[in-house]
DNA sequence: GCCGTTTTCGGCCCGACTGTTTTCAGTCG
């Protein structure tokens, strides 16, 4: 449902990008950019609606309708033609620059001819910015700084971007009648934060119109190889997606295999290997005596042996022969859980295979029983359009109803995010709505909170005596991210210590290819919130995951609480609780270490934070 | 180009920081 409202969203954006580069108007730029920021967020189906219809929508008017409207009807919008002409896309990708706006890249343009990041660095080193205005040693140095941190993505992409492309891949080859399965593997299964291709994975006895399908679909724009079990493609948007059939019997053991990681099935099949057995994509063999006995001979240790027979599991090797009597008897392979089991280990969810201890807890029997998307009660930081988010109250109510949550909250910015201009008396109506809107939702509990700025002292918008009126407050950083370590842990701590802050937003204020983690002293805040009651949020958003799986797993050993929430600023953005789930997942957490999934009372009392209980009229 | 307890025209997200500019432009959230 979503799609043609991103691919409308993301043409409006970058209409306004280059109407920004090519020095328009400023308001214009800015209204194509809320308008693009409404479409993508709304609710209805864009590719559905008339020109009255899309005016409907928030920002959108006479001149944006049309254009919408002809970009459904003839596939692209004439006037963002005209600009695309007159300014190189690479134009537009200096822009991903951290510190480089749309003002400084077009004078790189005109001035000295720049026209992609690689241009800029090859005139970064020989030195041809010198003399340009407004570019002195030290904007040099950041302009590189930020071409670091844009390539330190190297390539891969964000969760929702792969994970969008991966649904609609495998939804195609699903259809198609040869197919016994279909699912995306690799990274992506694991909910990595990032991912570099796509590992799909078919079971059929005729993997050849499996192939053609994937070949055939649109957006592919070039086949990279083509064999009997194995394709692999480059999409428009330059990602890899390797597909990789298997006979039906093997799935267990293909899917397993293709999940990886790397380092986790070296183990895994060590274990095989010591059984005397053989795991590969095809199954979990026997190894008849003679090759055991070259085995031996051979001197290989098991773990040598383990990761000889590991292959890229990112694909990158070719295909194996189905094996052939020589191999030994197949012994399980139809599904993971089998696998495993005849290792001697429990299923292992694949959020965990990263060799990070989970083989030897599975051996212990002391793997975390993972918090699941079906766990989450409720989603406790979300945005409506009072403040920055694109969707009424109701809206983003009716979405959570329909959810089936138990508990929801509406966290709108507090006044000194100054830009969002809210207002005491804007927070109190909002909160009579709220109330008003509850009688329509018996089963639906509505949390009444705010997201609160931590200014650079740790303090935070409100004084006690206003904030004590919320259901919930997050607390989070968004501005002046450079101080020191001292300042900043002293920051965070000090939000900690406010008895109304309940949750610390997305920690470390990362964004994921785009603004590096704050240098900020973690283990103190982990101890500060154990101390205080303060649950850490593991943000949903793609661009975030804010805390990441490792800070998770230093933060829980404190005995920290969790908050999974989605910061959703649109109602489609409540769909990303699941990379937070995976994230949390990843971090090793259980239930009852995230808040919310705990019935309401035991929350209400959590957000108490060992203060009275606020008593009601 | 959109919008309206500021309503059919005249405004439009505000404030701070950074770097290089000697008084401010560009970027960011």
């Amino acid at each position: 449902m979503a799609r043609p409202n991103e691919q409308v969203g993301a043409l409006l954006q970058e209409y306004a990008d280059l109407v920004a580069i090519t020095g328009g108007a400023p308001y214009r730029a800015r209204v194509y950019e809320k308008a693009a920021r409404s479409v993508a967020g709304h609710h209805l189906d864009v590719s559905t609606l008339d020109a009255a219809g899309l005016r409907e929508i928030p920002n959108v008017g006479d001149s944006i309708a049309a254009k919408v409207v002809e970009y459904f009807r003839t596939g692209r919008i004439e006037e963002v033609e005209r600009l695309r002409a007159r300014i190189p896309a690479g134009v537009r990708e200096l822009t991903r620059i951290p510190t480089l706006g749309p003002r400084k890249a077009m004078m790189l343009y005109d001035e000295r001819g720049i026209a992609s990041v690689q241009d800029l660095l090859d005139a970064l080193d020989a030195g041809r910015l010198k003399g340009l205005k407004g570019f002195g040693p030290k904007t040099e140095e950041n302009l590189r700084h930020g071409i670091t941190l844009l390539r330190q993505a190297g390539g891969r992409v964000t969760l929702d971007v792969a994970m969008e492309l991966a649904e609609e891949i495998v939804a195609a080859l699903s259809a198609v009648p040869e197919c016994e399965r279909c699912a995306y593997a690799g990274s992506l299964r694991r909910m990595r934060e990032t991912v570099g291709d796509l590992d799909i994975l078919a079971a059929s006895t005729k993997p050849r119109p499996l192939m053609k399908a994937l070949t055939g679909l649109q957006l592919v724009s070039e086949v990279i190889a083509h064999g009997d079990t194995k394709t692999s493609v480059r999409t428009t948007t330059g990602m890899q997606v390797d597909l990789r059939v298997v006979p039906p019997e093997s799935w267990g053991a293909a899917l397993q295999y293709f999940t990886g990681s790397k380092a986790h099935n070296v183990r895994t099949r060590e274990i095989a290997v010591r059984q005397d057995l053989k795991l590969s994509e095809y199954g979990l063999f026997t190894v008849p005596p003679a090759q055991r006995r070259r085995r031996r001979k051979a001197g290989l240790t098991a773990e040598q042996e383990a990761v000889a027979e590991v292959l890229e599991p990112d694909g990158q090797g070719e295909p194996r022969e189905p094996p052939d009597s020589e191999a030994g008897e197949l012994v399980v392979s139809k599904s993971e859980k089998e696998v495993y089991a005849r290792i001697g280990l429990p299923w292992i969810p694949p959020t965990l295979r990263e060799d990070r201890g989970e083989i030897e807890a599975a051996r212990d029997g002391t793997l975390p029983d993972v918090v699941t998307e079906q766990d989450i009660r409720g989603d406790l930081h979300t945005h409506t359009d009072l403040t920055d988010g694109v969707a009424p109250m109701t809206e983003m109510v009716a979405a959570a109803a329909e959810r089936g949550y138990d508990y929801y909250a509406i966290t709108d910015h507090a006044p000194n995010l100054y830009m969002q201009r809210m207002t005491d008396e804007k927070m109190l109506a909002q909160r009579e709505q709220l109330h008003a809107l509850a009688k329509r939702y018996p089963r639906l509990t509505l949390l009444h909170g705010t997201e609160l700025n931590i200014d650079p002292d740790g303090e935070v918008d409100w004084p006690a005596e206003f904030l004590a009126g919320f259901d919930i407050c997050v607390a989070s950083v968004h501005s002046h991210f450079n101080q020191t370590r001292a300042q900043l842990t002293r920051r965070l701590v000090r939000a900690c210590e406010n008895p109304h802050v309940n949750v610390i937003g997305h920690p470390t204020a990362r964004l994921i290819g785009h603004r590096p983690p704050i240098d900020v002293d973690l283990e103190a805040v982990y101890e500060a919130c154990a101390h205080t009651g303060t649950a850490l949020e593991v943000n949903a958003s793609p661009d975030r995951l804010d805390l990441g799986d490792e800070n998770i797993l230093a933060a829980r050993r404190h005995g920290v609480r969790f908050a999974v929430d989605t910061d959703a600023h649109a109602v489609a953005h409540l769909d990303y609780l699941r990379y937070g789930v995976g994230t949390a997942q990843r971090g090793w957490l259980t239930a009852d270490e995230v808040i919310n999934t705990w019935p309401l009372r035991r929350l209400r009392t959590f957000l108490r934070k060992g203060r009275k209980g606020r008593k009601k009229p």
